[in-house]
RNA sequence: GCGGACGUGGCGGAAUUGGUAGACGCAAGGGACUUAAAAUCCCUCGGAGGCAACUCCAUGUGGGUUCGAUCCCCACCGUCCGCACCA
């Protein structure tokens, strides 16, 4: 009888539709059973699903799918990302409402999602843009504000003259601004900012706790938040101080490093900069040069250093008689330490580079170990290494550490002014994170500006401060800012005349509390805190590395602000991170550089060369490098098309396949098609086995050879498929699985064959049905319900595999002369070493290799490997 | 420049983290079935030598440690990623 071919369109909406009826990936906060919590990070609503989504989301299903066989109670919930700038583009080039253009972009999504068949709670869906989730957000950011956490300041931030908006450093490209192609300019405006840096060092000593987080991605949020642990130095005027100023503040790593000073260096944008400029015209032009240096890499690569001679002079805290010359220097950057340094030429490059320029003192002041004191001398290259202290008076002879020790201690005791000379600080890289946005499609900041009060936080009973929806994008610049009545208000507290403010948060603040928000998405405060508590933190999220610092410190960041306002106790939203990597493609491009996409390509082999033919013209195309699927190079490939003609578990199925899940994927035809055969070929096995099998597993007695051997392998690969799920190595998983259907379909039933051999099959095929379930779930409802099954696989419990069919009794060793193999010994796993060495020894392969010399030694390693050496 | 990761057949990769290198898949070649094709099934598949059993070489390169190294150490080459005037 010829098999029905497995027909994935019809069988896997059913199944969806099942499951979806009978609700079984619903989950109750009330569930007694332990909790698991796995997150995939949400998506933005572009409109269309990509590969890298389906990359990302199987993975999170196979998770979540296997531990709620494993008996958790499984929190799989789905949610959408959905301010930003990419819906008020739209608004402006096709006259869309941003509202509406998310929400069909979110249905559109939501139902390329479901064709997927992931095993989600959609009960607790939501989008970040919907007015309950933007609403709960202003509480928190109330919260946030009453607790200091939220606060405006004035800084420095990139201004787009032609949109009229900030933008993120993201959206910043060559020094132009990515939509408008106009340059960018460096604007002083007032803005809202968090205070991560309140958290600073808890943030970085927290990393060390994060075992299940990637060592890269630790090792990146290491290096974004940039501990230095230094000293603030202060260097008195020699003559009078300029006015409002008595001393000049640095901060140094290199202290012990202070009888090398040869000059004082301010920022341009130092306060002693700008009130010396305000009478000095020359000064006020070379900071306006500084301030019109490029910003990017290339430019400061390329930038000299550069510097200006105030004419102040200072005095060396420990030598009186020696005074150093104060420049306002183009290197040194206002938001680092104090926005001053002092510059040592000898061991460091950046102020040899500029002491050789202004004709500086280079004094070399550590020695490198050996090094001739008489003769050491620093040329074009800064000493930037340890060693012994030098010219330095009573520091001479000392450790660096010991120096900077020494040096510390007597600033400190040192009285400048009625304070200590100098302080040990620890410094930071990271710096308060800006959340303000000029853009009408973002939560709207909920506070008030009154000429009288001030900054008016809006009361909680008035919330939620909605968006308008009568706004216009004609013109360039925020729409909130523009509209005729939305922004004025009275004052909450006097009643006066005053104004919203216009500015909209970022939209990393809405992904900063989403997974918290999941846990109890209708609750009327911000988080049900209960529910709150006993979800997080998240078990295991899944996303891509270019989160590394961005969202994942963020969130590291809101948790603690949720903490210390009450909202939840815990400060780590995410205990286990595991990131992925990108799905790629080969390009292909037409002779006049345009490229083709995968779907126009048609690949041919002939003469052992691989070409590749665009099929409308049938001209001969380059095949370009493999790259990330972009729009731009045209090598995406859709999701929804691979599901239409292949179905969900064959794309699940490859997504799987091969790579190991933290590296690229290369998406290929032949390895698509791959994997649908591979689905065909299952469904054959089982449905071809099913009229053969007995009705259901019985005992397994009078079992011959072949139904042990079989049994054996299907609870080898059960034991290593949970392990390796377990531990996200899919590919291995799906390895293992290929495995088993190969020898499941090797032991192919026979006329004649024993019954045990039949009970094996069926546990063997049930065995196999169970372990592919969390990556093909609807082929394996097919099958299951095949084999017999009334209830759904997808509800079933991990099977336990039985421990004693995976002890063998016989075990076969290599065995090597000098580390060579020369032969194998299959003996009895328990046999003695004497018995092991004996019967090595009696190898023919091993008599001959050892050429009738005497074995010097035998290394016998229990249940590994013999070595006889010679 | 600083920091990090990686390098295994034609390709993706596996290897119990010091113990049989190349599991599994893809591609390729050969064969069976078929009027033919598709589908399916069987065989071969790191390199060199040999009819063969087998031998030698081989995990980027060169050294080292070890009975034994893809794995540990040193140096070098290459690829990729992050940060970037952070004092």
């Amino acid at each position: 009888m010829a098999t029905e071919r497995y027909n994935p369109k019809e069988v896997e909406a059913r199944w969806q539709a099942v499951w979806a009826e009978r609700g079984i990936f619903e989950t109750r906060n009330d569930d007694p059973r332990p909790k698991y919590y796995v997150l995939e990070m949400f998506p933005y609503p572009s409109g269309r699903i990509h590969m890298g989504h389906v990359r990302n989301y199987t993975m999170g299903d196979v998770v979540a799918r296997y531990m709620r066989a494993m008996g958790k109670n499984v929190l799989h919930p789905m949610g959408w990302d959905a301010f930003g700038l990419p819906a008020e583009n739209a608004a402006m080039q096709n006259k869309v409402d941003p509202r509406a253009w998310t929400y069909d972009n979110i249905a559109a999504m939501r139902g390329q999602l479901k064709t997927m068949g992931l095993s989600l709670d959609w009960s607790r869906e939501f989008a970040t843009c919907d007015l309950d989730y933007y609403h709960r957000q202003q509480m928190l950011f109330l919260d946030l504000f009453k607790a200091g956490l939220a606060y405006r300041k004035k800084s420095k931030v990139n201004w787009d003259p032609v949109d009229q908006t900030v933008l993120a450093n993201e959206q910043v490209i060559d020094g132009r601004g990515w939509r408008s192609g106009a340059l960018v300019e460096s604007r002083d405006l007032t803005q809202w900012f968090f205070r991560i840096t309140a958290y600073s060092d808890d943030l970085l000593a927290a990393l060390d706790r994060l075992d299940r987080w990637p060592d890269k991605v630790r090792l990146m949020q290491r290096n974004w938040i940039g501990k230095s642990e230094g000293m603030r130095v202060r260097f008195a005027f020699d003559g009078p101080a300029p006015e409002g100023f008595d001393t000049v503040e640095v901060f140094t790593t290199r202290h012990d490093t202070l009888f090398g000073a040869s000059f004082i260096a301010l920022s341009p944008d130092h306060p002693l900069s700008t009130a010396l400029a305000s009478g000095n015209a020359k000064l006020a032009d070379f900071i306006t040069e500084c301030h019109h240096a490029g910003t990017s890499e290339a430019a400061i690569e390329a930038a000299e250093k550069k510097g200006f001679d105030t004419g102040l002079r200072v005095i060396h805290p420990f030598r009186p008689e020696v005074t150093l010359p104060v420049y306002v220097a183009n290197f040194v950057l206002m938001d680092y330490g104090t926005g001053a340094i002092f510059g040592c030429p000898a061991h460091d490059q950046r102020d040899l580079d500029f002491a050789r320029k202004y004709g500086l003192r280079v004094i070399p002041v550590v020695l490198p170990h050996g090094a001739d004191p008489q003769t050491f001398t620093v040329g074009e290259e800064a000493y930037v290494e340890d060693g012994t202290l030098i010219n330095s008076d009573f520091l001479d002879g000392m450790s660096v550490p010991e120096a900077k020790e020494e040096v510390a201690n007597r600033l400190e005791d040192t009285i400048l002014y009625g304070k200590p000379q100098g302080s040990r600080q620890v410094n930071y890289r990271l710096r308060d994170w800006g959340i303000s946005r000029q853009r009408y499609w973002g939560c709207p900041i909920p506070v008030i500006h009154c000429e009288a009060c001030g900054i008016v936080p809006v009361p909680v009973a008035d919330l939620p401060v909605k968006l308008p929806e009568d706004v216009t994008f004609d013109k360039p610049g925020n729409p909130l800012d523009r509209h005729p009545t939305w922004k004025h208000v009275k004052c909450p507290t006097c009643g006066g005349p005053a104004v919203r403010e216009t500015d909209t948060m970022d939209t990393f603040v809405d992904s900063s509390w989403y997974f918290a928000r999941f846990t109890a998405p209708r609750a009327d405060p911000p988080t049900e805190r209960a529910a709150a508590n006993d979800w997080l933190p998240v078990d295991q999220y899944i996303g891509g590395i270019e989160h590394a610092i961005l969202h994942l410190l963020y969130s590291r960041f809101f948790t603690r602000a949720m903490r210390d306002t009450g909202h939840l106790d815990l400060a780590e939203p995410f205990a286990g991170l595991f990131t992925q990597g990108m799905v790629v493609h080969e390009t292909y491009r037409r002779p006049d550089g345009t490229w083709v996409s995968p779907a126009e390509v048609r690949i041919e082999e002939a003469e052992g060369r691989r070409r590749a033919v665009e099929i409308a013209t049938g001209a001969e195309l380059e095949i370009g490098g493999i790259e990330k699927m972009s729009k731009s190079k045209r090598n995406t490939v859709d999701p929804s098309d691979i599901i239409d003609s292949y179905g969900a578990d064959t794309a699940r199925w490859f997504m799987l396949s091969d790579s190991p899940p933290e590296r690229d994927v290369i998406w290929t035809e032949d390895g698509v098609a791959g994997a649908h055969r591979f689905v065909q070929r299952l469904w054959r096995i089982v449905s071809e086995a099913v009229p053969t099998l007995p009705p259901a597993a019985a005992a397994h007695d009078g079992a011959d050879e072949a139904a042990v051997a079989l049994r054996k392998a299907a609870h080898r690969a059960l034991a290593d498929v949970g392990e390796h799920i377990a531990a996200l190595r899919f590919n291995v998983a799906v390895a293992r699985i290929y495995e088993l259907a190969n020898a499941v379909a090797a032991a192919a039933p026979k006329a004649g064959e024993s019954p045990a051999l039949g009970h094996a099959r069926r546990e063997a095929l049930e065995l196999l049905v169970q372990m592919m379930a969390p990556m093909m779930p609807h082929l394996a409802e097919e099958c299951w319900k095949a084999l017999g099954h009334s209830g759904l696989v997808a509800a079933a419990p991990w099977p336990k595999f039985e421990p004693s069919l995976l002890v063998e009794d016989m075990i076969t060793l290599p065995v090597q002369v000098n580390g060579k193999k020369r032969s194998e010994l299959t003996i009895a796993v328990d046999a003695s070493q004497a018995d092991v060495e004996r019967a090595a020894l009696a190898l023919e392969p091993v008599r001959r290799a050892l050429q009738g010399n005497t074995p010097k030694k035998i290394v016998v390693v229990p249940k590994r490997i013999v070595n006889v050496v010679v």
